[in-house]
RNA sequence: GGCCCAUUCGUCUAUCGGUUAGGACGCAAGAUUUUCAUUCUUGAAAGAGCGGUUCGAUUCCGCUAUGGGCUACCA
């Protein structure tokens, strides 16, 4: 096999979708298994959709996800400029090519004739069958036509498709697919109003130029594969073609339809990777940094959305994906997107984390509320809560009680847990425990507490069930000694006064 | 409408003609627990339909149905 070269090539017209970051995710495990190269190039030839923003966007997500270009647009290389709006004079050249070689032809129809002929004829096509009909420089003099495009008169360059004839496309994932050429029409490959080609003739002949070996999409594109084929042929490069392979959409959960922005926020999870405010609209959509996953748990949930390694392994590093990834095992049909899925292998990676690791989250936030920092607590804290966490952001609602002293306690837990006999009881235990040197030990402080339960004859759950009370402020919690250890003598006897006065 | 692609538990999927059709998420039950979770165990749950080919089809072929994509001077 010749260098691999496979390229991830959006437009900047907004956040890349999670179903994007799929291809990027693939065409980087693709390349990095064979030792080839990933080419990351813009592919901004709509003017009037560009966004503002969105090309650093996109940079920022797919660094956060951990997937690293080798060349392209902010990464350098030798192929560039790799911004297809930067290209212009180079597709010119070969448009030019395909005129002067008879494969494509000029055509003044305006957007608006075509849009009245497409209301006339049902099923209209620019195709063998009608252009010689329509205003292009197959029907009108080659005075007139140079006439037309000295006085300024907008144009497109239209690739002229030859009838009847057998395309086929040799699809990585798919097989052998098959279309007949005259379903094809005379696509658009050059616009004159703003100098620009369409995506068809910038995507040939960058992937030409850029000497791309694979070319690794979406599914949408399957249909408009064949009219590539035709394209190569038309300059003479099919014998360097790069090979396809298709993948399948991502689709959404519930009822119909490719995954789209819109479902994020319809069904309450992210479609983006970071957060993105549209500078447009002004709309915020949520990502999934900002929502608390980490990186590899999404790459891990994503690259199996449509791939398996063909055994019963789930979990799997960067470095694993790379090795076990084949495009032969990726699967021909869409896959549902589950959210419920991605949840638990977020929760998977985060048990992987380390307590300090994840205690910095409850550093930070206990800085950004001005509260006194104590990496030691906030690491057993961490400890003894994190199993309880699917999300980072968990983390802090989690621990805060170890933090912040209840003022209130819920009403529930109290009407159901706080009993008559219980303030006594409560006041006896706030006398015993200060009779402890120190909490240190959970088990001999468990030991020590139960024993003395039992010697007074106190029902153990009517003791430590209003117990957690004051010290939580619910129902909710690790071992109870786990956080009397936490908290420390001083503190519990101070939260255990503090719910004797209060709770009435 | 036309063309293309697809079809195994609710969801993601394994199976390269012969299996009690496996795993995971989710769901249910049980165990553990002084709380809430976590965890563990167990369970329910699938080859779209109809024809072929074959000794034998989830697997190969065809038709139908269903889902998806494309059908722009968008990518």
């Amino acid at each position: 096999m010749n260098k691999v070269r496979v390229r991830f090539a959006p437009s900047p017209t907004g956040a890349l979708h999670i179903g994007g970051v799929r291809t990027c995710l693939y065409n980087y495990l693709f390349a990095k298994q064979h030792g080839g190269e990933l080419i990351f190039r813009i592919e901004d030839t709509d003017s009037q959709r560009f966004v503002p923003g969105a090309e650093e966007y996109i940079i920022e997500a797919l660094t956060w996800l951990g997937i690293k270009f080798d060349e392209g647009v902010s990464f350098g290389g030798n192929y560039g400029p790799y911004r297809q709006s930067e290209r212009k004079d180079i597709y010119k050249k070969y448009v030019q090519q395909l005129l002067d070689a008879d494969k494509a032809y000029i055509a003044f129809d305006t957007p608006e004739q075509l849009e009245t002929k497409r209301k006339e004829v049902a099923n209209f096509q620019y195709d063998a069958s009608t252009r010689l009909q329509m205003t292009n420089s197959l029907t009108l003099s080659n005075e007139e036509v140079e006439r037309r495009i000295a006085n300024g008169e907008q144009y497109v360059v239209r690739f002229k498709i030859e009838q009847g004839e057998d395309v086929v496309v040799n699809d990585l994932i798919r097989g052998e697919v098959h279309i007949n050429s005259s379903i094809l029409d005379d696509k658009v490959l050059y616009k004159s109003a703003d100098n620009l080609p369409t995506y068809h003739l910038a995507n040939i002949v960058d992937d030409h130029l850029m000497e791309v070996s694979h070319v690794i999409r979406g599914e949408e594109w399957l249909p408009s594969a064949p009219l590539h084929v035709l394209l190569y042929r038309a300059f003479g490069w099919e014998s360097t073609m790069p090979q396809f392979a298709h993948l399948s959409l991502l689709l959404k959960p519930d009822g119909n339809g490719k995954l789209s922005k819109r479902d994020g926020d319809r069904l309450g999870f992210p479609v983006f990777p970071l957060e993105w405010h549209d500078p447009k609209t002004g709309e915020v959509s949520s990502g999934y940094r900002e929502s608390g996953y980490l990186p590899e748990a999404v790459i891990n949930f994503l690259a199996l959305l449509g791939w398996n390694p063909g055994n019963d392994q789930e979990i799997m590093s960067m470095d694993e994906l790379i090795r076990l990834f084949d495009l032969k095992k990726c699967s021909k049909s869409g896959a549902k997107f589950d959210y419920e899925k991605g949840k638990h292998f977020n929760h998977l990676y985060l048990q992987k984390k380390s307590d300090s690791e994840l205690a910095q989250v409850i550093i930070a936030k206990l800085n950004e509320l001005g509260l006194e920092s104590d990496v030691q607590k906030a690491e057993a804290a961490v400890a003894a809560m994190k199993e309880r966490a699917t999300f980072v952001n968990d983390l802090w609602d989690l621990c805060r009680f170890f933090f912040v002293a209840p003022k209130e306690f819920n009403e529930k837990d109290v009407q159901k847990r706080w009993k008559p006999e219980t303030p006594a009881m409560l006041t006896d235990l706030h006398a015993f425990l200060q009779t402890l040197d120190t909490f240190d030990n959970a088990e001999q402080t468990e030991a020590t507490v139960k024993a003395w339960c039992e010697e007074k004859g106190y029902g153990l759950g009517n003791v430590m069930n209003p117990f957690r009370l004051t010290l939580v402020g619910e129902m909710r919690g690790p071992q109870m000694f786990a956080i009397t250890q936490i908290l420390g003598k001083d503190e519990v006897l101070r939260r255990l006064a503090y719910a004797l006065e209060t709770i009435k």
